[in-house]
Parts: structure tokens; sequence; C-alpha cells
DNA sequence: ATCCTACCGCTTGCATACTAGTGGGTCAAG
DNA sequence: CTTGACCCACTAGTATGCAAGCGGTAGGAT
């Protein structure tokens, strides 16, 4: 009996391209399917089975497995299997720790340490998108809205030139993003995750780097506070 | 001809422990050799020279480097080799920007949100390595001193309940550590450096959040600015 | 019925072999 | 002497096979 295929690829996916390391590449399906709910957490990925649907040897699918281990994506036990994480609200709390001392720091120092020119630029980049947000807002298109939040706070952290602060704070999101997945209360959100956007581009617009650390901070802990009645909703999928 | 070997063996150290994966065992000791100058910037690395010096396949080295090109300590260059990363002004700054974002939320947090017993436990716990660190001062012993520094900062991370925010604060101290064991000017720095952590250390006994993120703010620039005229002193290791 | 034991299938960890691509060095032609 | 083509040694990437450990299960003893 053929099981079950763990990732369903899509047509245009299907294959691996040539021209690039496999191993990253799966490490990338693998990420994508975890945080959108495809891989479960708690569910068993093994390596042979990965290997076969991937067309390729266990070895690049054992190393794509090492660095999601290393993200906190999964879970090896040794001889005894490679697990999706479970959620726990000690790692979703830690999350939000990190991500929100990272963001707070690159507001604020967008709003003061940036010279006048970078600083309107990234006001003026934040504010099309807090524009598109509206728009996705209106047409109550939750993938979309929540893109554009991802290219929100990404944008924000590029302009500190710190490729590596983007980086974390999108690999912390990432793990917030997985939690959100479960269920999409996003819709009726939309107005205070807009207004909160707003006061922090506002903020920084003023130099005001307490104003903007502040609104960050706000708008972190309101985000997240979304996250508290899913482990209620989902206790399966919590440790 | 013998090859020079990469890494120096210490005879309690020539092998690795059977109950332990050996992969994680060669991470470690390499990622030390990078730390403490041993394996010197711009050096490459080979995945097989390594293997026959631990006496092992090439697989497990393969996937400690793996690890280590993440948290940036070597580059691998697909076909042409693995090398140990170069410092970069721009990557110190990050380094900084980083470990000065998640440390003032750390006692940030210590100072207003944590409970009165935690708070003192911390608070009496950073004491306690304080008086070491004189002592480490008084007779000179830079080793000493600085694993105490390493002692306060993790200590003041570990009251967090976070472990991964320890470690993040831990890899990005390496990066500076790294640059700083290229000259030992620290003798000299020792007062100020003390009574810095003295000062961040009243701070969150006084409950103050804002004192003790200012505190910590300005010990870790001070500390960063000894490492400005390295770049002069030692071009070589510079990109 | 219950418990113990041996076994078997599964897992990851590691070793070995092969592939393909890079760069340097050699040697010949100009 | 310069330049170009070729070759070879060495690199990382991947495939495959074996080792070792865990857990469920079947089956016999009590």
């Amino acid at each position: 009996m053929a099981k079950q295929p763990l990732i369903s690829m899509r047509p245009e996916s299907k294959g691996l391209s040539y021209d690039r390391p496999a191993a990253s590449q799966i490490f990338g399906f693998i990420r994508d399917a975890i945080i959108s709910m495809e891989l479960l957490p708690g569910q068993m990925i093994s390596e042979t089975a990965l290997a076969q649907q991937f067309g390729v040897s266990r070895t690049p699918v054992r190393e794509a497995l090492i660095q999601l281990s290393n993200i906190g994506f999964v879970e090896v036990l040794p001889q005894r299997g490679t697990y999706v994480s479970k959620f726990s609200m000690e790692k979703i709390l830690e999350a939000r720790f990190i991500r929100e001392a990272l963001e707070v720091a690159v507001v604020s120092q967008l709003a003061t340490n940036a010279n006048e020119a970078t600083r309107l630029e990234a006001v003026d980049a934040c504010e099309r998108i807090i524009a598109d947000q509206k728009a996705a807002a209106a047409e109550d298109d939750t993938l979309a809205f929540q893109n554009l939040d991802d290219d929100f706070h990404q944008t924000l952290a590029s302009f500190t030139q710190y490729p590596r602060v983007a980086a974390f704070i999108e690999a912390e999101k990432a793990h917030m993003d997985r939690v959100r997945n479960l269920s999409l209360h996003v819709s009726g959100q939309y107005k205070r995750i807009l207004s909160q956007h707003a006061a922090i581009i506002k903020a920084i617009k003023t130099g005001s780097a307490e104003k903007a650390a502040a609104a960050m901070s706000v708008h972190l802990k309101d985000v997240y506070n979304i996250l508290e009645l899913i482990p209620q909703e989902h206790p399966e999928y919590f440790v």
C-alpha cells in the first residue's frame, strides 16, 4: 500500500531545480509546509519518506531537517524519529519577547539615528504598505493582509541595514504565523492592526524613539494576545 | 608529508565521547577553535582534513560545518571550500545591535515584570559575580575576568526563563569575543566595566527599567568601542 | 488472563563511494 | 615572454549501505 505523501506537491513545484543545492530547496519546502500547517505539530516526518517524495537520497533531507531543528521547527529524537514541533505557551511568549526586543530596537534606531533621507524613505515605503493593507482589509482578503503585514515589519527591519536582524524577526514571526494559521480570527482585527501600524510610522516620522518603541510594543503585545485562546481550541497541538 | 593539523588536540580532549552524537561534539570543537582564534579568519578548513583529524567520516564534520555556517562562523562556497568567516565592521555593529536589543529587553523585564523574589535572586547572583570579577581584576587575570563577564550576562538572561534568549545573546557575544581575542587590551578596562556592571544591577535593584536599560546600553556601546581600532591592527582578518 | 522475553521493523547516526564543478599548474603555440 | 587550452588535484553535494538503538508485538511460561 502506498503511503500518504507527507507534503502535497503542487504541480508547478513538483521537482527540484538543478541549479541550486537540493538540501536548501528541501529546507524551504518543509519550512513552508510547517508554517502553513500542512505538516501538523506532533506529526512524525521520516527522512526516508521525505527522500522518496522529493526523489533524492536521505542525505539532503537530513541536512534540511538539521537546520529546521536549529530554528525550532522540528525535533529530532535519535533512533526514534523526527517530529514537527508542538506549540507551547513558553515558546510563544519567548518568540514574542525576542521579536519585541528586536523590533523595538529597529524603530528606535529608525526614529533617531537614521539620517533624514532614509527615515523619510522608510516612512514612505511603510505608508504605501499601510494603504495596500487598507485595501486588503476592505475586501476582507485575509491572506493578502497577512502578507502585507509581513512586508511592513520586514521593510522596517530592512532599513537598519542589518540583514540578520531582518532574518531573526522573520524567523520569530514565522513561529507566530504558524500558530495564527490555526484559526483565522484575523478579520475583525483589521482596524486595530492598521491603526497600530499607523501609530508606529507616525512616531518614526516625528523622530520620537520613545513613542515609536512604545507603539511597537503595544502592537506586538496586542497581536500576540489574539493567540491566547488557541491552546484551548487546539490542545492536541500543544505540549 | 603529513599535513599540519587544523586544530591542536589537547591530550585531555583527544577523542570524541561515544555517548553523544559526534556531529555536535565536532561542532563545539570547531566553534571553540574559531572563537579562540586558533582557526584564523579567512583560513580554509577542509571537511576531509577535519574528518581525518577527528577520526570520523566527512558526514558528521559536514553537519557541524552546516550549523557553523548558520551562525555565521564559517562560509561554505560550493565546490570551492569552507572558510572561517572574516570580520567586517558591518557584522560587528550588527552583532552589537542585536545584543543590545536583547540585553536591554532582558534587564527591563527583570527590573519591572519579574516578581520581587526572582529579582532579588538575580541581583544577588550578579553581585557575587561582580565580586569575583573584582578579585580577578586585582590579580590581572584577564581570562578569568572574561569568563566572569560571560557569566554575568548569561546569568541575567537566564532569569528571563527564555532559554533561546540566552542562547542568542551568547552567540552574538561569541562573535565579539572572537574579535576581542585578537588583542588583549582588556586590562585597563577593568574599572570601567566593573562600574558599568554595578550600575546595571543597581538599576535593577531599584526597579527602574529605564535606568537599567540605559545602563546596559552604555555598557555595550562602550565595550564594543574598544574594538574600533582592531581593523587597523589586523586588516588581514577583515573583508 | 497476565507477565516476561525475544524478536523484528522502524528510526536516525555514521561510513563509504561516486558525481560534478572549481581553480591552479603545465605545456605548447604564438 | 605572453597567452591559451588542457589536465589534474581537490572541493562540496549527493547516493547508498551499514550500524545501533528504540518500541511494538507475538508468543510462550506462569
